[in-house]
DNA sequence: CGCATTTGACCTGCGC
DNA sequence: GCGCAGGTCAAATGCG
């Protein structure tokens, strides 16, 4: 993983100097300010080449992280097959492992029903929100509900309704670890357009919503520290990276280098 | 009144 | 064959 490319350190010290604040307040040099006023300048530059490497850095690690999930999801996907076939027992003995608990989904109770396109997500949502809609921009329509040995929150049955002869099934269910998070999975392809973009409310990885916690276990332990250390210490950065962020920043320092610049003009 | 949701009954596959 | 568990059906109910 080349998440080094571009890695610089670079600190920033987002609060106003108090030297900056006497410049008013006591008569200064004409050369000191001039000086002073020069450094300023310099210092905006390099924070405008230091948000557009942040820039850059997000949405490199973005892109990064997203392919790796495609790249996992898939995988999984193939792993989630075997293990569809293996006896009840064998996945009983998987929940012994607590890790292993997020493979249980999905059981293989209709094998006439060849279940391709099988996916998984989850959603993330508030405390305050005890339903179990994921908006994902289809129309569904619940005809089923039924509480799982496993977990104590209901598993709701969804079919789409958006088209009469739509094969695709959603069963959603609150995470047992979790239950703030949504499992949604999804069998099935759509045989219709896409009904609305305006409907969806998760676009489930790039605003930050939580994934399949398989692929995201199975992402996590494929990374080595070093690099998972990284990882987070880049996520983190990215935080300080997101564009109306640094727009904001950039408009504050602009404003006060430009407060400070005006009565020399 | 029409549509969506709820919920108990029923069906099916699997393990013992 | 029986019991268990997940999945589906369909009548009842609620809501706009």
């Amino acid at each position: 993983m080349d998440t080094n490319s571009g890695n610089k350190t670079f600190t920033v010290d987002l609060n106003i100097k108090p030297s900056l604040h006497n410049i008013n307040r006591s008569p200064v040099p004409h050369e000191k300010l001039d000086e002073e006023l020069v450094r300023m300048r310099e210092e905006n530059k390099k924070l405008v080449t230091m948000l557009t490497t942040l820039c850059e850095n997000y949405n490199s690690l973005q892109t990064h992280v997203i392919e790796l999930l495609q790249k996992y999801s898939t995988h999984e996907e193939d792993n989630f097959k075997v293990l569809l076939s293996r006896k009840r027992k064998a996945e009983e003995e998987c929940c012994a492992n607590s890790s292993d608990v997020i493979f249980k989904e999905s059981s293989p109770k209709r094998p006439t029903e060849i279940t391709t396109n099988v996916s998984t997500v989850c959603v993330k949502t508030t405390p305050s929100d005890q339903t179990s809609v994921v908006k994902d921009g289809y129309h569904w329509r619940k005809y089923g509900q039924k509480v799982t040995r496993d977990n104590p929150s209901p598993r709701a049955y969804y079919k789409c309704s958006f088209a009469p002869t739509c094969p695709v099934k959603k069963k959603v269910q609150r995470s047992i670890e979790d239950p703030s998070v949504l499992v949604a999975v999804y069998e099935g392809e759509h045989n219709h357009p896409y009904p609305s973009q305006a409907e969806i409310t998760v676009p489930l990885v790039s605003q930050g919503v939580t994934t399949d916690p398989r692929f995201l276990n199975k992402f996590v332990e494929d990374i080595d520290t070093n690099s998972l250390q990284h990882l987070v210490e880049q996520m983190a950065s990215s935080l300080t990276s997101n564009p109306s962020f640094t727009a904001a920043v950039a408009a504050a320092i602009s404003g006060k280098i430009f407060e400070y610049d005006l009565p020399f003009k």
